[in-house]
DNA sequence: GTTGAAATTAGTACGAA
DNA sequence: TTCGTACTAATTTCAAC
């Protein structure tokens, strides 16, 4: 159950623990990328595009899924077939020490396909899955705005979604060369770049984990 | 394969059409809603699950993924395991007539997770998982900075996933009903709402689809 | 749209390298 | 640890109702 394999492939990265459980070398990688594309496959076929035996991967596959590398497999959906064709971001400021009832309510909103807690400007992002843009005026205005630990939202719709992975890897970039750009400036910095995140951040945030 | 059942369920919306394919009907949702939650379940368990025979469930299984309703398989991974613990969010805003660029720039960024096009006060919203912090600054400054259709961005930390959800259907939301708030503050508004998303998104905007 | 049986494939358990 | 094979169980397909 624990490998201790020579783990070789995980590239430049520091040399520090990548988690608690299971290590994680080029092969369980490998076997996450094939996954990722294709959740239904059957380990046999897993096993023959990987390049291992059949019950290597049936050991590998329960391991990877014991260790709660893999979470769960589940389905991608055209949002639009199934009715919820409008995507909006809600960006929501939080009444300090009101984050539990926060959570509480968050979980009762069904059209909240996502919910995380950021630093910056604001203190969460909703990402909202509805049918009209009624529906966000409904969500934002009636919903969202009753209740007490939300003091104020900012909304914006997306309008186009560019990309979307399940989830991303570290052999994505490839065993150790980074991805070369196409565009070869090489010393400059014309971008302004913003605050790094931090800003308005530092105001009374001690009890996020679960509060 | 085109189907013309009765599709009583879909609650109260407009009776307009909810996409180009095939109409959903409540047993297709509640497929929808068990592969969401195992997506290796096999089509005779999943039809056990659904009240439908075996038959059926191919039947409907396999018009939902010629449809197009469901787009493929995948699985869900832990990303502190699989060495990428950092979560960034990054908006951007895109110099007018360079998506084309920008999206074929993003397309070379296998770190990024999520990119998405909005409206509001930046153009872009893309989400990235890297090893460490000094990855995300790496990546805003070198990689994104680099890109001439990159005007400016802004990156905020991701500090906790609260609601991460595959996807949402509007069965979630029961059959009918409107899914009760346990605050029943009936009539008051104490909440500013911020803009409703349009704020800057009309300067040039007109080539968004594919440019 | 359903049930039941045949053919195929998947999952498990073992021994050997 | 990994591989290869044989065994068992389940799934998918195809037929008729």
């Amino acid at each position: 159950m624990t490998e201790t394999s020579s783990n070789p492939s995980t590239e430049g990265g520091p040399p520090g623990r990548i988690g608690i459980g299971l290590e994680l070398d080029a092969t369980h990688l490998k076997i996450l990328e094939v996954l990722r594309e294709n959740g239904r496959i059957s380990v046999a076929a897993l096993a023959e595009r990987v390049g291992i035996s059949r019950a290597n991967a049936y050991t590998r596959f329960e391991a990877l899924r014991a260790d709660g590398a893999i979470r769960r497999f589940t389905a991608e959906i055209d949002h639009t077939r199934a009715g919820l064709g409008i995507t909006a971001l809600i960006f929501v400021t939080v009444r300090q020490q009101m984050w539990r009832q926060f959570r509480a309510e968050l979980a009762q909103m069904p059209e909240v396909e996502y919910c995380a807690i950021t630093t910056g400007q604001h203190d969460a992002m909703i990402q909202i899955r509805v049918a009209d843009v009624a529906a966000v005026h409904t969500m934002v205005t009636e919903r969202l705005a009753n209740i007490p630990a939300v003091k104020a939202t900012e909304t914006v719709f997306i309008l186009d979604e560019v990309i979307r992975r399940p989830y991303v890897l570290p052999s994505d970039r490839g065993p150790g060369r980074p991805p070369r750009r196409s565009a070869p400036a090489p010393a400059q910095e014309p971008v302004p770049l913003g605050k790094l995140g931090f800003v308005g951040a530092a105001e009374g945030r001690a009890g996020l984990g679960k509060e």
